[in-house]
DNA sequence: TATTTATCTTGACACTGACTAGATTACTCG
DNA sequence: CGAGTAATCTAGTCAGTGTCAAGATAAATA
């Protein structure tokens, strides 16, 4: 950290955690890459190194917040809650990853067609489709409409909550916000499926 | 057309056609005025004197984008499918209005506090929670989570629609689609209320 | 017709992403 | 241990961008 200033040690970590405050605060469109090599000591051509493009330092992103993603669904999808709780923790990690979050689902952004980021993105929607089958076989809806509906709702939700565009008078925590709203959806859940 | 190059007559509309364009097919971030300028024809800093700012572009485009959404939203809440056709004209208005849809949900590209705008924002809003009130009284579900409830799933839909994270095995029409995981929210609709 | 106003041009500045060539350090393998 | 290779970072450059200031031109007004 204090000796040599050539190697950095740690510089495509440093990046992406720069990368990801930038975000946080002013969203995707702020990032720039000479700016986080400042943030990080190094000349500015060094992110370039490490992503070889601003879309690949975005791919990055992209690809840690699908891991992520799935991650957080999986050990939701365990809780008493069921089905609900893999909603509410949707809305949450969007919450709380929003500059993750704010990148993964804007393709234009980044190399859409990544090997990685496509095996992580499909791993995490897998855990959306599984999780919605045992909803699905009252009222006659198919599988598939289940867990598109519950996959459209909350990923609407945190999208506009994110955005600002919901009413304030709403729950401060957006996780009791979404579960009144997932309700809607699903009213017959209380814990005594799956 | 063909007189003087001065005065360019109706250049504001001009530059806001061209942005819809650019951004349907490549997204508000590959935007550039002195781009949009080069279209019209005109000097690189034209731009600049109508809207200020490339934000403030972006205010006019989604101003624009509010008004129409609120005009759709309008039309189809006539319809005889009551609310679920509501739901329906969301999502075929972001699809058919791509450009506007992806900036109007996108506030750090433009001026969120401009007068207009929020009028705008207000108008629209007010026709998805006045339309909800009648779904919501069964099941015991208040009228806010209601309309929460459905304007997420329709937003959401859209939106995943739209970055491409759908299955592609849904119908080609996005009204269709969206028809159909709208009526998982509310099943029991087929034209019988309101 | 004279003057005020709206519209557009020109030129400049700091900033950006990307590319190249070269410097420095770490790694590997004899 | 030491030479050679690979990984990492620097320095310089280029075209392109948004924004600002000052001026030119045309339209509207009175």
């Amino acid at each position: 950290m204090e000796t040599s200033n050539y190697h950095h040690g740690d510089l495509r970590r440093a990046i992406i955690d720069a990368a990801l405050e930038v975000i946080s605060e002013s969203g995707p469109a702020a990032v720039s890459l000479r700016d986080l090599a400042r943030r990080a000591g190094v000349s500015h051509a060094a992110p370039a190194h490490h992503f070889g493009d601003k879309a690949g330092l975005l791919t990055a992103v992209a690809t840690q917040g699908f891991g992520l993603l799935g991650d957080v669904l999986q050990r939701a999808a365990g809780q008493p809650e069921g089905y609900l709780a893999v909603g509410v923790a949707y809305v949450g990690f969007a919450v709380e990853h929003r500059a993750h979050f704010e990148v993964m689902f804007r393709p234009e952004l980044y190399h859409a067609d990544d090997p990685e980021l496509l095996e992580a993105q499909a791993s995490t929607s897998r855990i959306l489709y599984e999780g919605a089958a045992p909803y699905a076989q009252d009222g006659g809806t198919q599988t598939q409409d289940a867990a598109l509906a519950a996959w459209s709702l909350v990923h609407g939700f945190a999208s506009l909550w994110l955005s600002g565009n919901l009413p304030a008078d709403l729950p401060d925590d957006p996780r009791d916000a979404a579960r009144r709203v997932a309700r809607v959806l699903f009213p017959h859940t209380a814990g005594d499926i799956a």
